[in-house]
DNA sequence: AGCACGCCGACT
DNA sequence: GTCGGCGTGCTC
């Protein structure tokens, strides 16, 4: 009787989307578990693929009619996904519409996906001269698309002559870092003896041995090695002339590089307290409780959340933080590393793959009971999760733009309610979709009403800009502004501003034809970039040189329009020269570190105003910043997205937080071309409850979220006409399925109707209830698939961020 | 995805 | 006549 294991392979199609049936070897007969990595032949050539194992049936009785292939090799010793993350990866790909494979894949360090290559090898029957020719005296050929075309034919044709054979490797990329330790193996009688028989000109081995003599303790090489000024090979001598022995020690690569200050918990008021408590409780009775944590900045979320975490260890549980991406800065995490120590694992992508690695296996072993991290961190594999954190839960970055395209919130929420433990969703400005479930009462609202130390809430002014504009010159400060600018200066205060990223980008328009000089890939003007001196384009990475000429009229009057943070800076160097700016957007910080090493120069009042983008208003607590200036308040207002009322509110209203945070009173100032938006009227007063009314208002009368669900779908084709018309077959096609009460939008073409060479449309699904929707985008799905060797790619996205 | 099978044009 | 172009279908 075989075993048989049901295999998730590698190849991340639709009609691959399915459990493989494999016979399993009798040596791997009660070895083999769900969750292991094995590789497997696939397919007609029976090239190796990674899988995963899903399922082991023991006593299955064979099909008849289907002839099993036999499992390869295991890759792992025990398995790397358990069964809770097996479930997870179930319930995402189906929720999310996504392959199954590419969900286990999702929830893994990058260092666990498989790397191909494959190998041709000459056989007996092979001519001399050919295999000299393509073999030389090598005994295998890398097969890959490094080479040259003719060669592949020659390969192809040796293959089916079967002259050749090809061998399939699969690479498990995981690197497990060593460090050879080093240790005294002589007594120091021994060793003395041998210091005193070296010849004098051995100075570097007296220092080897001088050391042994001294220290009897086992030392890591690169430590001795700088430690003694010695290279390897001295050591290597030593290790030969049986002095010492070197031991190879697996170590994790240490991804924080400072040292953090121990903190102690903080007295709660009582807002604070009846949140821990309740938090606490729902952790001491395993109920999967969610928390809407409401709090303005500065009300003391970060303590609710640590000491309820140190209340699910106390009980021997671990706990999950999750933070934006943007948000976890050092501050942050060095805050949790001050209560929790070396404790906690920490995951963000500005980690290399190792040292990501790393700190997944430490979570893995147990060896780390809290993790910090961003999106994909709620992947973290603890076992015992006792609350879990999702800190500024409205943050737009927990959802994945590509496939999966899950919310961190959701996967949150479904393991909270695997392990029975509490989920905290923090924020000042909550998402409406949470408020909403809070005021239905499926979470349980928590408020912070206050600012700890009873801090007055900024004084906050909007400008109105085109009111500016009538009696000034053009220029991103307002009088209003700069004079607060100048003030804070002279008072050795510091100031944030803050330009909107979206529209703020820099063209060159030629004042004599009106001409834009646009990317070739897609439709969008190319930016500009003074650092580089060229035009780029943000979506493909298009450049080019910077044009002096048009190049549409030939005229010679090429200008610059927009505002970018360049251009602000060197207007503020104008307006401000002593003022000393540091500039942070991507071009800044684009190098690892750069982020972290601009905030503490600022941090350490090495300048006295940080420029920026969103980047600046999150997670930042810099108590002697008094002022916050916005500069364009209303970009993203302009934009015809259901959300962009909500995320101008949140972002100024965060931003706004920013300012006197210690005993100095803050001042903000918001310029913006709508002053009487309501979403900019009540960021003034920071009136979360009135802005969530009115919006939910409006939210109803337009069948928007959270009233109505909603599904986006995007084709895209290189061919424009393909797109349009795959779009048009689909809403053909949805049209009998879905009821009369669900609302379909468009298919209108995308927001930039063309992105690197492909062309965009798409579609927006409303509806509340439609039975028959999901397996109707999968049979979508299924059938796109048939056509994508034409290029046609179609996306879902459920609960889409926005309808752009 | 990747590989094999299968049917039509320009070459030894 | 065949070699090889890439359209179609399948992978335990």
């Amino acid at each position: 009787m075989t075993q048989i294991a049901e295999v998730i392979v590698d190849v991340p199609t639709m009609q691959t989307n399915t459990p493989y049936s494999y016979e399993i070897p009798s040596a791997l007969v009660d070895q083999l578990q769900p969750g292991m990595r094995v590789v497997v032949p696939f397919g007609n050539g029976s090239r190796k693929v990674q899988g995963f194992v899903w399922q082991v049936k023991p006593d299955a009785k064979p099909d008849p009619d289907v002839i099993l292939k036999a499992i390869d090799t295991v890759m792992d010793p025990a398995p790397i996904v358990n069964a809770e993350l097996m479930q997870l990866s179930d319930w995402l790909a189906h929720t999310t519409y996504a392959f199954t494979i590419t969900c286990l894949q999702t929830m893994l360090p990058n260092a666990l996906k498989a790397k191909y290559q494959k190998w041709a090898r000459p056989t007996e029957q092979l001519a001399n001269d050919i295999r000299q020719q393509l073999f030389g005296n090598q005994p295998e050929l890398l097969w890959d698309d490094s080479l040259p075309t003719d060669t592949v034919k020659q390969l192809l044709a040796l293959n089916r002559q079967h002259l050749i054979t090809v061998r399939y490797e699969v690479r498990n990329q995981s690197k497990v870092k060593k460090v050879m330790m080093i240790k005294p193996a002589m007594n120091v009688a021994e060793l003395t003896a041998a210091r005193s028989s070296l010849r004098k000109t051995a100075v570097k081995q007296a220092t080897l041995l001088d050391y042994l003599i001294a220290h009897r303790d086992t030392i890591s090489q690169p430590d001795l090695e700088h430690q003694l000024k010695l290279s390897s090979s001295s050591l290597k001598t030593g290790e030969v002339n049986g002095w010492l022995t070197r031991k190879a020690v697996e170590v994790y690569r240490d991804p924080f590089q400072t040292a953090v200050v121990k903190t102690k918990p903080l007295k709660l008021n009582p807002d604070q307290d009846k949140a821990v408590s309740a938090i606490c409780s729902a952790t001491d009775h395993e109920q999967s409780e969610t928390f809407l944590l409401e709090g303005v900045t500065g009300s003391g979320k970060t303590e609710v959340y640590l000491q309820a975490m140190a209340n699910a260890l106390s009980q021997g549980k671990q706990a999950l933080m999750l933070v934006p991406e943007i948000s976890l800065t050092p501050q942050i995490v060095g805050r949790v590393r001050g209560r929790f120590g070396k404790q906690v694992a920490v995951l963000h992508s500005g980690l290399s793959s190792g040292e990501r690695f790393d700190e997944w296996r430490r979570i893995q072993r147990g060896e780390a009971q809290v993790v910090v991290g961003a999106r994909s961190a709620v992947f973290a594999p603890l076992t015992h999760l006792g609350v879990i954190i999702v800190d500024e839960e409205h943050e737009g970055s927990y959802k994945q733009e590509d496939n999966p395209r899950y919310h961190a919130r959701d996967v949150a929420l479904w393991r909270g309610r695997y392990h029975h433990c509490p989920v905290v969703l923090g924020s000042a400005t909550p998402s409406l979709e949470s408020r909403a479930r809070a005021e239905k009462n499926v979470y349980t609202r928590l408020l912070l009403p206050n600012r700890v130390n009873h801090q007055a809430l900024p004084q906050v002014t909007i400008v109105d800009m085109t009111e500016e504009l009538r009696h000034h010159k053009e220029s991103n400060f307002s009088s209003g502004l700069l004079q607060a600018l100048q003030t804070r200066l002279a008072r050795g205060e510091q100031s944030l501003l803050m330009l909107n990223r979206r529209g703020y980008s820099s063209f060159v328009m030629c004042r004599d034809c009106g001409f834009v000089l646009q990317c070739p890939n897609c439709d969008i003007s190319l930016t500009l970039h003074m650092d580089t001196k060229t035009m780029k384009c943000h979506y493909c990475g298009h450049e080019e040189p910077i044009p002096h000429v048009c190049p549409n009229c030939h005229g010679r009057h090429i200008r610059y329009y927009g505002t970018g943070t360049q251009k602000v800076e060197q207007e503020l160097t104008e307006l401000l020269p002593t003022a000393r700016v540091i500039r942070m957007d991507v071009d800044t910080t684009r190098r690892k570190g750069a982020h972290e090493r601009l905030l503490k120069r600022f941090g350490d009042h090495q300048a006295d105003i940080l420029l920026g983008t969103q980047m600046i208003a999150k997670g930042l607590d810099f108590p002697d910043v008094t002022l916050v200036g916005v500069l364009n308040a209303d970009t993203a207002l302009g934009l015809p997205d259901f959300r962009a009322s909500e995320r101008t509110f949140q972002l100024l209203t965060q931003v706004s937080g920013r300012a006197g945070r210690a005993s100095k009173p803050g001042q903000v100032f918001i310029q913006t071309y709508n002053p009487d938006h309501y979403a900019i009227q009540l960021a003034k007063t920071q009136n979360y409850e009135q802005f969530f009314g009115r919006e939910m208002q409006l939210r109803h009368r337009g069948n928007y979220p959270p009233y109505y669900f909603a599904v986006k779908l995007t084709a895209s084709d290189v061919e424009e006409r393909k797109a349009a018309e795959a779009m048009v077959k689909i809403v053909r096609q949805l049209k009998t399925v879905l009821s009369p009460q669900a609302i379909i939008l468009g298919p209108t073409p995308g927001a930039i109707a063309r992105v690197n060479k492909r062309y965009y449309y798409q579609l927006v699904i409303k509806y509340k209830r439609e039975s028959q929707l999901d397996s109707a985008l999968f049979k979508i799905l299924g059938q796109a698939q048939k056509q994508s060797r034409g290029g046609l790619q179609i996306a879902i996205d459920r609960n889409p961020m926005s309808f752009m």
